[in-house]
DNA sequence: ACTTTATGTAAGTCACAACTTACCGTAAGC
DNA sequence: GCTTACGGTAAGTTGTGACTTACATAAAGT
């Protein structure tokens, strides 16, 4: 299960609001790092650092593209985080059947 | 679109590795305060102050139960992330395919 | 009734992460 | 070649959040 570490970082990078701001306005399509800083209220080597704790964990790609960087959503790390969640919610809608029943029980033996 | 501080306090409550320990810890099933908080590094009241975190973002529920509290995975929290992902996804995977058309197009005319 | 067990809350400490400014590359445009 | 956009890195500051210990409460056991 080393997966979880490629987790850990995916959701430790989405945790700050103004990582998931950026992930939001790339939604529709790539766009360099101006584009993206110009309409947050930090500067924008805060939002280099922002791109690069994203890019760290995955969830971003970069393409050179002449002077400047194209930053864009990358589908394969959604995709883990995806999978961990499912994997989660299985678990715990089991678990909360589990725990229906056997409260269920317990009342059928009280009423005994 | 207010429901996105609901998937923000969720986001920033899985943040914390020893909040994602707490939920794995629970998948099997509820469990009270005392067996979570035993086998963690961590002080008891550490381990409470957590829970109420992700009490608070809808991850967990809370069953008194005589002496004790059962906490367990919330379903319907676990759910609503997993939409967010899968809306995020979605519109990560029609940019990325865009992108593709238009690369495919850039070099198809660079050809010419 | 008293003690023990299980848990939450208060207050204070400390490390870290999210900023800032300043600086350094590198590609375009004139 | 110089200047101007674009963007990453360095170093320093600061607010926040993850701990700690100490205390409070409430149900169970004896």
């Amino acid at each position: 299960m080393t997966y979880t570490d490629a987790i850990s970082a995916s959701i430790m990078a989405l945790a700050d609001p103004t990582r998931r701001a950026l992930i939001d306005r790339l939604r529709g399509g790539p766009l360099p790092v101006c584009d993206l800083a110009c309409d947050l209220p930090i500067s924008r080597p805060a939002v280099s650092q922002h791109l690069r704790v994203l890019s760290d964990a995955g969830l971003l790609m970069v393409t050179p593209q002449g002077n400047r960087r194209l930053y864009s959503i990358a589908p394969d790390g959604i995709s883990q985080l995806r999978l961990y969640l499912d994997t989660l919610w299985d678990d715990a809608l089991a678990a909360f059947v589990a725990a229906a029943k056997q409260q269920a029980k317990r009342e059928k033996d009280a009423r005994k």
